[in-house]
DNA sequence: ATAACGATTAGCT
DNA sequence: GCTAATCGTTATA
């Protein structure tokens, strides 16, 4: 069991997208299901701005998949994908904006053997939660997942303070897998480290 | 009703 | 570097 510290206010989710996705580097997530717990320190983010954002799910406005990035922050929104992936976001503030922070990748720091039991035999441990599709395999996370608020206590999925990264050893680049608004350089990474996503691991 | 595609991954060349 | 796998969401009619 690792000492992660508090967890996380939604005034820490209420912010500008970028901002929550900088300052989410070296956070723990951890979800509790009954199979047990897994946690996970975040080393590599994205920020979606919403309406004003191409890339952004919610670019269009509202729809049946989007509506949970235009609530409150602080909710969880796990999307599916390619017909066999989800990925997790935590949607951020300001209201008006829609906008979330997607988890892309992280080290896993606690029930790594259930992480695991989720992802595939043989797996190795840097590879255990290096994307999003990945980490949130880890994590036990499905679209039913979806509106969790992970600021309330007892909560099955927190966000702790765990160890915030300096800005030298922050990493700002484009995000990936997009097509629209690429030059935008809202993905976030802990310089050098193994657990980010590849095979795009070099990219800027 | 239907068609195109996706905030990905793993495996192979 | 290239691509199959696989299906919900969205746009269009």
């Amino acid at each position: 069991m690792v000492r992660a510290g508090r967890v996380l206010p939604r005034s820490f989710f209420d912010r500008d997208p970028v901002e929550v996705a900088r300052d989410l580097l070296g956070r723990v997530v951890e979800s509790w299901t009954p199979e047990g717990i897994v946690a996970i320190r975040l080393v590599e983010t994205e920020a979606y701005a919403g309406q004003d954002d191409p890339a952004s799910h919610a670019w269009r406005g509202p729809t049946p998949r989007s509506a949970v990035m235009f609530g409150p922050p602080g909710r969880l929104y796990v999307y599916f994908t390619y017909g066999m992936h989800h990925c997790a976001n935590v949607v951020c503030g300001p209201d008006n904006l829609a906008s979330a922070v997607l988890m892309r990748a992280g080290e896993v720091v606690d029930g790594v053997d259930l992480a695991r039991a989720r992802r595939r035999p043989g797996a190795p441990e840097r590879a255990l939660a290096s994307g999003p599709a990945n980490l949130a395999a880890c994590l036990g996370l499905d679209t039913s997942w979806t509106g969790t608020d992970v600021v309330v206590a007892g909560s099955p999925l927190r966000l702790r303070a765990g160890s915030p990264v300096p800005d030298e050893a922050v990493v700002a680049g484009p995000r990936v897998g997009i097509t629209r608004a690429v030059e935008r350089p809202w993905r976030f990474r802990v310089a050098g480290n193994p657990h980010v996503s590849g095979p795009r691991r070099a990219g800027g």
